[in-house]
DNA sequence: ATAATTTGTTAGTCTTGCCTAACAATACTA
DNA sequence: TAGTATTGTTAGGCAAGACTAACAAATTAT
């Protein structure tokens, strides 16, 4: 079976495949941190295995296997995100490490009883969609908030780039999944937004924090 | 920090230590089911750690810290296998394997928050003492069941060596921790014992099964 | 006390997964 | 189109942790 290395390549992998379907060596080299010959190194075992295909100089491609082995393991971690803060009480800020190493345990029975005590959750902490039993992930239409204008009403769902720092921010702001934001004006100058929710008036977010909160409509 | 193969060498260094604290390295071998010259060069390694101490051809010998080091990953896993008994419903004889992965983890957080959900829990799944936070643990003088003779009255505590098809036959059995079992007999044959409990009446148990309930007298 | 057995050690090899250095191909830019 | 910068690849090494083969010490048995 694939070792916890070779699971995170491909979940790399799939994360990388997502933006575009051809993936670079550097940019998955970038992604785990890691120098590029051990990448290329780790990519020619991975196609041997059939997870993705792989020539020489071209751009790589996840197979279909590839994919849903990758959303398995996606899976794996976003349940037990969504567990640590359900059933736990951790902070959605402090679950992706512990996520991290959780996911590699091999044991079809323990994800099982995860699922099931959750309800069969659809989603983690972070508004991320969890792939189902087959690997497979639906994904959602959100929008990210910068996208709007004054007058809109939306309500966050998800997050885009949940870092720690980000997410410690968003709890300083009292902004969470479900918060429903108005937008009242936004800055050409630096394309910030001026928001209002809960009893929060008139707050500044900043460009960066606008594109990472996905939201739709109400 | 310790690998997790380090980690798993100190529990092993630290059961075989309770039985006689001297321990030799073919023990050790076979206890991790590696080859001696492995166990050898690890051993050496732990020492120059502190782990444990040892001279070429002499009998090894934790120290005092290499001790609370392995009783905080049994705490790790022991904390675990309650948790996944007592919050997950999976069944005892199901866990240990799962534990074994998870008792890695790296979150001081996680097994806090394990400990808090449980309510402190003394004891794991299978009567085994969870050592403190200082990796103390507090051995129970609870005594085999084949020590005792017709007429004793004795309430099942801990088990023994608790191994997956040990805990399954219990299961048929329909004895666990907590049940009470009046001996009423023993064999001088073949040293089994006839017992009642519950609604089981004159159930025979052998001698195997007999060392490795530890009970304690009602 | 010597021989035989068991246990412990050393030396050298293998695999995984990382690294650097050097070179090759592709892509960008003047 | 040439020249430079970027990206990809190969070769060779290193550390961890396993292995076998061979030898050494300690123990047990004769």
């Amino acid at each position: 079976m694939a070792s916890q290395t070779k699971e995170n390549y491909l979940k790399a992998l799939y994360f990388l495949g997502r933006k575009s379907p051809d993936i670079s060596v550097k940019d998955i080299a970038e992604h785990l941190d890691v120098r590029m010959p051990s990448a290329n190194h780790m990519i020619k075992k991975l196609a041997d295995e059939g997870w993705i295909r792989y020539e020489k100089y071209k751009p790589i491609r996840m197979t279909e296997s590839g994919a849903r082995k990758a959303g398995l393991i996606i899976r794996k971690h976003r349940l037990t995100e969504m567990y640590l803060v359900e059933k736990m009480g951790l902070g959605w800020e402090e679950v992706h490490d512990i996520a991290e190493q959780i996911e590699h345990v091999k044991s079809d029975r323990f994800f099982e009883r995860m699922d099931e005590v959750l309800g069969n959750p659809s989603h983690d902490p972070h508004g991320s969609p969890i792939p189902d039993k087959e690997g497979v992930i639906e994904h959602d239409d959100y929008v990210p908030l910068s996208e709007f204008t004054s007058g809109s009403m939306v309500e966050v769902k998800a997050l885009n780039h949940a870092t720690d720092d980000f997410l410690l921010y968003l709890n300083e702001l009292s902004i969470g999944l479900g918060t429903q934001i108005k937008v009242m004006g936004q800055q050409s100058f630096d394309a910030s937004m001026t928001v209002s929710y809960g009893r929060k008036k008139n707050i500044n977010l900043s460009k960066k924090v606008c594109d990472r909160l996905m939201v739709e409509t109400i």
